[in-house]
DNA sequence: AAATCGGGGAT
DNA sequence: ATCCCAGATTT
């Protein structure tokens, strides 16, 4: 029997997706609202982040306790924004998520704004996202093409462009548009799409003697699909940073470029003759970098910038470091050095 | 159009 | 080690 091209029986699809969702939906906290501002809460912290990182260690359920409404973001201290934000990564979107809740109050007056448009013209708020409160939260028929979605849509229509160009990206967002339209509700159906791709049309090893929308399946070889263009490889970087303890506390510096702005971490070796005693050395990937850290002993004071007098360096006492937001791998390094371990390099 | 954001987990 | 993940912004 030949299959149907899902693109031509858009109502019989969305039909047939909708029913296998609603008995299959999996429980998800942003799933029992439809307040706006928590549903862009998730779905920033879901971007680039899998679900269970997000609920297995309680980051959205914090979150929501400590900041429940945009007025209470918005009036926060930013070092506790991104303290419960530690450990997920990319801290530039808790950053914009407080930009957010004083935009909203600035802008919209403490109302959360109701249009495509404006939440699209919201800070960290792209068509992703600006599309999945329209439709979770509102349940208007606003496409949504991520991860997921892009998966589904490239097997679905047996699509080789490769989904990170342009066109491949125009393609998925028609198509993807074109489906929620037909579909009885915008809320169901985006949510059932990513959780098919999620659950059934999964990267490797795809189920699809499950699929409830088998028979609109065009794809030969799924996967084969979709197709990506070839990432840069990993570059080597060398961090070296020192760790001075006084009977105040730890000396760190807090970042102020482009990169984790607001966090703290320990302070950057000065230019050295001679390199100072190795205490700790530790090995992380981020992104694109393969990083060695190594977090040497305190330069001599005599040849040390006048750190202290520093903006961004100051002395922490170890009752605050814990409420300091630090990347992870500091983190990591600050344990070690002042657990039992300390001032022992490891093997 | 491509790079960057400088995470984290699964495989 | 590499890929993927409920992406967005900047250049």
């Amino acid at each position: 029997m030949p299959k149907q091209s899902p693109l031509q029986h858009p109502e019989a699809f969305a039909q047939a997706l909708g029913a296998w969702f609603a008995a299959n939906a999996k429980d998800y906290p942003w799933r029992r609202t439809t307040d706006p501002y928590a549903i862009l809460v998730s779905e920033m912290m879901l971007q680039q982040t899998q679900i269970p990182t997000v609920l297995g260690k309680g980051y959205y359920t914090r979150w929501m306790e400590r900041f429940p409404d945009v007025r209470t973001l918005a009036k926060a201290e930013e070092a506790e924004v991104l303290r419960t934000w530690e450990g997920l990564g990319y801290y530039r979107r808790a950053r914009f998520l407080q930009q957010m809740a004083r935009t909203v109050m600035e802008r919209h007056g403490g109302v959360f704004p109701k249009t495509l448009e404006e939440i699209h013209a919201l800070p960290g708020v792209g068509r992703y996202t600006a599309g999945a409160v329209m439709s979770f939260a509102h349940d208007q028929a606003a496409p949504i093409v991520d991860g997921n979605v892009a998966r589904v849509l490239a097997r679905l229509c047996n699509d080789a462009t490769p989904v990170d160009s342009t066109e491949g990206q125009t393609k998925l967002w028609e198509r993807a548009e074109l489906l929620v339209k037909a579909s009885p509700s915008a809320r169901t159906h985006n949510s059932a799409l990513m959780e098919l791709g999620q659950t059934v049309c999964r990267v490797s090893s795809p189920t699809c003697g499950q699929c409830p929308v088998q028979k609109y399946c065009l794809a030969e070889e799924p996967t084969s699909l979709p197709v990506k263009g070839a990432r840069a490889s990993a570059t080597e970087v060398t961090e070296r940073v020192f760790f001075h303890r006084t009977e105040e506390g730890v000396l760190l510096q807090q970042e102020t470029g482009a990169r984790r702005t607001g966090l703290w971490k320990l302070p950057a070796l000065p230019e050295c003759e001679k390199l100072p005693g190795v205490l700790h050395k530790s090995r992380y990937t981020i992104t694109r970098y393969r990083v060695t850290l190594w977090v040497h002993e305190a330069p001599v004071e005599k040849k040390r910038p006048a750190l202290e007098e520093s903006a961004s360096v100051r002395v922490i006492s170890h009752d605050d470091l814990p409420d300091l937001p630090m990347p992870s791998p500091y983190r990591r390094a600050l344990n070690a050095l002042l657990g039992d371990n300390a001032f022992q390099l490891e093997a």
